[in-house]
DNA sequence: TGGGTATTGACTACTGCGGTCAATAGCGTT
DNA sequence: AACGCTATTGACCGCAGTAGTCAATACCCA
């Protein structure tokens, strides 16, 4: 039935999956109430289990789909065969905040998606997990050109400092999303992108021959 | 009443306080049964209530003996006069570790409970991280020897990333641990101390004079 | 045995859940 | 206007589980 529910117009589309992926990423599977979906939906309860069959089968097909929105965003404009981590390491960590800052609720709802350990679901998410999520990042982690930094550092030690500073990067400015709700309305990309340089050139100052 | 929950033998009131931060940890304020914590604990529903009045009764303490715990195993034992900033942040996050692997479930509650944005208790718990948690952090970032980088760095960018490596490594160990079981056993702190200061050492020769 | 405290668990009154299905609304065709 | 067909409704079902109460009982010491 879900193709059908693919040829509804869009906005009577979105308004549904909206209101789902807010109640599932707000209270976790077990807790999120289908009464409250259709509500907030503005549709009749009928109707969301004539198009999903079951709570799950809505679930499900939000996991896929909000997966494939971030798969395509992101790991298809990463470049997999650039050898210099900075860059390589770079252009994730601004990509993801790119994403995040794009498609806040997708997010959210992915995020309480993997860590939730409802029984119902568990085995289907994990699955999920290591087919897109564990499978990639593996990749972004081989071909790096270690013989650039200085002779005398450990190449696997200065790969992992360099891995923690841009996720600490990421973090620091997703923290500030999330806080201050003016931060968001005045944050510019091209600026955080100037700051995240300085990071870059202070490591490649660092550690780098 | 509970000054008469404190007289209980040992056994009884861990076996109590065990059941109620495994419940509220697992699944948050408002989805936790004081049914399900009095089945696991082994005790009369009603004992529960005489001893806590409530379920909000019961979660403010459970807060409150947490963080007891936590403030007196950590904030207690870090030196706040140390200008060095890595010697400092190096205390801090083998600390964390250390209480972590030492109170796992207790962190688990806290970290949920902080989360946690359940309207019956929100105020309440805000009002305690407040008080405890947000001033401490603060009080952690002050009086740091900045003279000590090499003369073309940016002080704050450098001590932002030792900080965002600290707790990198501190999270990749908690990552292990809560992954693999059979880490858990074999974890050996002098080890993972030692791993640190090949970091710490490698930090210091980056980025000081 | 009496008296007092610690502990029990059946009980109440209630809320909300996922899911169903007969009824109806809405629309294109004749 | 009347038919047929699909899209949509929402009252309803049986059930599970909730926080909290309180008369009854178990337990222990004098």
């Amino acid at each position: 039935m879900i193709d059908k529910f693919m040829n509804l117009d869009e906005e009577k589309r979105e308004r549904i999956i909206n209101a789902a992926l807010e109640e599932f990423a707000k209270k976790g599977y077990d807790n999120a109430s289908t009464n409250e979906i259709v509500k907030s939906a503005n549709i009749s309860k009928g109707l969301l289990f004539h198009y999903f069959g079951s709570k799950k089968g809505l679930f499900l097909f939000l996991v896929d789909y909000v997966i494939n929105i971030f798969v395509d965003g992101f790991y298809s404009r990463i470049n997999f065969d650039e050898t210099d981590i900075l860059k390589r390491w770079g252009q994730i960590a601004l990509l993801k905040i790119e994403l995040i800052q794009k498609h806040p609720d997708l997010y959210g709802f992915l995020l309480t998606s993997f860590s939730d350990d409802s029984k119902e679901i568990k085995k289907d998410v994990e699955n999920i997990d290591k087919s897109v999520v564990v499978d990639a990042y593996e990749k972004l982690l081989v071909n790096i050109d270690t013989s650039v930094f200085k002779n005398d550092m450990d190449a696997k030690k200065v790969m992992e400092i360099i891995i923690w500073v841009t996720q600490g990067f990421g973090n620091s400015i997703m923290e500030k999303l999330k806080m201050d709700p003016n931060f968001k309305s005045t944050f510019d990309m091209s600026s955080a992108v100037a700051e995240f340089d300085g990071y870059m050139k202070l490591l490649r100052c660092a550690f780098y021959k």
